[in-house]
DNA sequence: GCCCGTTAATGAACGTTGTTCAGTAACATT
DNA sequence: AATGTTACTGAACAACGTTCATTAACGGGC
């Protein structure tokens, strides 16, 4: 009843994130323009507008990706006592990021004071914040878990965006690895029981 | 030998900056348009290219002034015990970052991959963790002080940051000036030798 | 007194951006 | 065959940063 779809609905988004990314990972959120996007997918802009709704649309759905990626690679670290699992979502997190840049980047750029974030993002958060709180409520059980785990994100979120916008040079001559993983050993040992 | 300036260039260069300034504190970066600042001022985007090279030239001059005057507020700090001052350091920070959102969003807004920090920029951070690290060397001589200065401003950082976004409701219910008191109390007893 | 060199400032233009939407093309149904 | 319905195009729009030929207005030289 209508003309057929010249492109396979699902076979174009999936072209047209993946193209939204390799532009994203080679020149940073300024390089995903709509007729960009729309070229290197074969299509016109008009296209990507009816199915995403727009280029935020395109990021939002790009970013969905992203999380899912970082869950995933967080699910497949090793098992480990409570402190090294935390010494590596450090390492993992920190390698995520400088491994997708310009993706990264796409994460926190530009969100408009109005607009609001959909649940999974909440969700996604949430269900990292969980990983980090069990293994602190293992090593300082009368702790505030959630407290604490809310605190050393930020503060491996402080340095990883610095990292991401290739600027932690100006504040600390350390790798972000390095700085990651201090910040871990700081919230350890602030919290860890006495042990006289 | 030339036709007299029209504007007083100090004068010029005052009005800018503060024009500048409001248009990014009621609306953010994307309010601080060339056509928008010029008219706001009373010129034409012309003169404003002529004085400033462009609109990056005006952004460097509005941070400047805010990092100018970032610095004025932690000089005006009440003296008070190393632990003391870094809490109302924290306060500070926090409280000058609320007040002025918008301009703070632009100072790390947008910076490209390949533009060089100019000295000031520099400087003024470096200052900054000095500034840290002298009350932390006093709370633990034996500490890396400066090593540890870098970690609380970048712990800092990431919660300031979240909250200029207008994103920190995602990780946290607590207020920033909360969370920053935190950061300070973590590092505090992290590095603070046992007294058992 | 007149002209001219020099500089300040304008504002029209260029190219690019996100976004929209009247068209067109192509199939299913009647 | 005619019609309805939908997918897709591509031209258009407004706004953006930026440039630069043009204009305006003065001081100094003849």
């Amino acid at each position: 009843m209508a003309r057929p779809r010249q492109y396979d609905p699902e076979d174009l988004r999936r072209r047209v994130i993946v193209a939204a990314r390799g532009l994203l990972q080679e020149g940073g959120p300024p390089a995903l323009t709509a007729r960009g996007l729309a070229e290197a997918v074969g299509v016109t802009s008009g296209t990507i507008y009816a199915q995403f709704g727009g280029l935020r649309g395109v990021i939002l759905e790009v970013n969905r990706e992203t999380f899912s990626e970082l869950r995933a690679t967080i699910e497949a670290l090793p098992e480990a006592s409570p402190e090294a699992w935390l010494y590596s979502l450090a390492d993992a997190y920190v390698a995520f990021m400088l491994r997708r840049q310009g993706v990264w980047q796409a994460l926190f750029e530009g969100p408009r004071r109005d607009d609001v974030a959909p649940d999974w993002y909440l969700q996604m958060i949430k269900q990292l914040l969980g990983r980090i709180a069990a293994p602190l409520a293992e090593i300082a059980p009368e702790e505030d878990a959630a407290g604490r785990a809310e605190e050393l994100f930020l503060a491996v979120h402080g340095i990883v965006a610095m990292a991401a916008a290739d600027r932690l040079d100006m504040v600390s001559g350390r790798s972000p690895e390095a700085l990651a993983r201090e910040a871990v050993a700081t919230m350890v040992r602030a919290i860890a029981p006495a042990q006289s």
